[in-house]
DNA sequence: TATCAAAAAGCAACGCTGTTGCAAAATTTT
DNA sequence: AAAATTTTGCAACAGCGTTGCTTTTTGATA
């Protein structure tokens, strides 16, 4: 157990529960990315469906997880970087989906490329997943 | 009504039937990308949910669309260019979406931009969606 | 063109995901 | 320790997508 979680939640003002300090610390304990499902899987049991929902969307409101968009069309969640604050995510790195393992990770040190656009058009987010093979599974 | 689309269905070996050249035609009547909702209120007529979800999956198999990933994790549905083949999708172009009109764009002419992954990593495919404003909203 | 086999459409039902309102329980505040 | 606030759990619901089955339509054959 993350000694910390308790303080993260308590730096965002936000009241330590059994469920919140469980499911944060179940995006400490493993490198990929989590979606819904995973978490009320891997919690170990008795949350109720809703309390996972309403508690990601706190965490993605406090900008403590942030929400990856994958083909599958499953929303998969991981923890932010630290310069990520309240309302204001700035997560401009790639993320990347293992075909075999299933496994989404952010490649923090992978940085979203310039696109040059059409005429007329402005972006203000650029999203990028790569879908392959991952360092564990090749 | 595009003169074609009974050839299309005809050339991917497909039955010619009204929903199948309805929903197609709405395709090549607009530029953006379409909805599974979209194309149920816009194909004027009630066609049962699941024709339209067995249409476009047909589709999508015989390479005649692709699908878009999108942040708010709804599926949309775009024509695929030529060099698409059945089983074998070759969309490399980014997507943009208009955060006002809420219009998915195929950039055919935006490519995917080169990306250098952490050692260990292989992709097979990269899926780029650009958010932003349109040349229509600006 | 009439017939027939194959394909597609329509219908009913189901599971899964995500949401909302409300009452009970837990947490924080005093 | 009690009150006030937050969070949880429960029940119910809506929407999306799927599956199995029956009826209708399509395309091929005679």
């Amino acid at each position: 157990m993350a000694a910390n979680v308790k303080d993260i939640l308590r730096n965002n003002n936000l009241s330590v529960t059994g469920s919140r300090e469980k499911i944060l610390n179940l995006f400490f304990e493993q490198p990929g990315a989590l979606a819904h499902g995973d978490i009320e899987k891997r919690a170990g049991e008795k949350f109720d469906r809703v309390t996972v929902y309403r508690t990601l969307q706190t965490f993605v409101d406090k900008g403590i997880i942030h929400t990856i968009p994958t083909a599958d069309n499953s929303i998969r969640y991981a923890l932010c970087k630290d310069d990520c604050k309240e309302g204001h995510h700035h997560d401009h790195h790639v993320h990347f989906v293992c075909t075999q393992c299933h496994t989404t990770y952010c490649l923090d040190d992978v940085v979203t490329p310039e696109l040059k656009l059409p005429k007329g058009y402005t972006s203000t987010h650029i999203e990028v997943v790569a879908e392959g093979i991952c360092k564990n599974c090749k």
